[in-house]
DNA sequence: AGGGCTACTTGAACATGTTCAAAAACTTGG
DNA sequence: CCAAGTTTTTGAACATGTTCAAGTAGCCCT
């Protein structure tokens, strides 16, 4: 993240608007974090920051791309905080647990305006959807880190299901952060807890997968998964 | 749902009120069928069906208000499409299939501009979201309609999970939901297939919690979901 | 240095959801 | 039927996300 007076030759993009851009940003998620997102308005952002509103159009399509960019940071950031989990961690409750506190620690400052992000969860129109073409990359990224979660761990599955458990681990992320939104507990102890406990659930459901019968319904349970995917 | 020249004295709404109300309802939901929720402006609304926007701002909170209207609207819809089947059938399996493809039913028509509906759903400052203070209501009355599910059907399960198995399987059709609004396949095959087959693997699991091994994981799920619950 | 190119920046104009004070229409008690 | 009160209706004003034509600044080539 150098600034040199040089013109930086990737794209097309400058030092100096590289500059402008993080100067938005970073004043755009300040405000957001101490107003809210609702209240803060691209006209404050722009006034705050020293520019005009049409330059943070320039940088950002929309209101919404700024929270986009903030899902990037939070996204790195997880993936820093995880690291020496995974590094330390051998059980797969272990790693699976601390992956998932691990996000919401990253992400409680944001708490308060997190839903607003989410709301663009369910909207199929939008690009910033997890599940879009757009979100691609990060969506790959996230489930990634699961795949992880699960090779380095002491799980023995069957092979179809082995190949689809960082999906599915990935899903069960979707919808504790949707719980998490809605989470007004103090300290946002009823997610803790639900991840706390729901972890070793799930390790032993999967664990019983060795089981025939229930083996037979995993088979199938993957099956329709697999044939139901876009 | 009588119109007589009289005032109507309960609340303070009159017949004429009640006849405003209901034009500027079907005249907007016409017109979000007609051109999606986003291109349709409240000006439109208010042009279309001849009165001020002031106007309908005086039956409707806000434009989401309109669409809470047509949720309401669907779920009584969705109650009447449901009765027949709940008569008829008597397995699970087809009970619960046919509730789930009667929601896909009647709610195709809308499946355009559904996803905007749904975008409210993740956002828990909206009173709107199915999950709120607010919707309690219409959550009630969607968790009755899998009570009867359950209630009339061939199942012999645990007391404690027959106890939160309307809950859960109205959660199921959430999920349903979340996934029919990003369905963008032709006549909507992808969701409709997801039915057909999730519901037999759910019967198959349920029952399989009479084995003591499955039996005493379901426990501790259900178990985790009471402790859970706010 | 100057011309040309690209990147950047501006601010006014626009679109649209929402509010509100005032007017109109209606109802009711006398 | 009138006056007072209530409900309904209006339309202009407002707030805010977004667009865009025009201007500015920096860089490179000759």
């Amino acid at each position: 993240m150098e600034v040199t007076t040089l013109t930086d030759v990737t794209d097309g993009a400058t030092a100096k608007g590289e500059q402008t851009r993080e100067l938005i940003l970073s004043t755009a998620l300040r405000m957001f974090r101490e107003q809210g997102y609702g209240k803060t308005t691209m006209r404050a952002i722009a006034g705050e920051a020293g520019v005009s509103v049409g330059n943070a159009y320039y940088y950002f399509g929309s209101k919404e791309h700024l929270m986009q960019a903030y899902y990037d940071l939070l996204v790195a950031q997880h993936r820093e905080a995880v690291e020496p989990i995974l590094q330390a961690e051998k059980s797969f409750t272990a790693r699976m647990t601390g992956v998932l506190l691990a996000w919401l620690e990253v992400a409680a400052p944001y708490h308060e305006f997190a839903g607003t992000f989410f709301k663009t969860a369910a909207d199929p129109n939008s690009p910033l959807s997890p599940f879009s073409e757009q979100s691609a990359p990060a969506r790959e990224a996230g489930i990634e880190i699961f795949r992880q979660v699960a090779e380095g761990s002491d799980l023995k599955l069957p092979a179809d299901l082995r190949a689809e458990l960082p999906e599915l681990l990935w899903l069960l992320e979707m919808a504790v952060v949707l719980f998490w939104v809605h989470d007004k507990s103090p300290d946002l102890r009823r997610t803790t807890s639900l991840v706390n406990r729901a972890v070793p659930l799930v390790d032993r459901l999967l664990r019983l997968t060795r089981l025939p019968v229930v083996r037979g319904i995993a088979t199938d349970i993957v099956g329709l998964i697999k044939a139901v995917k876009p």
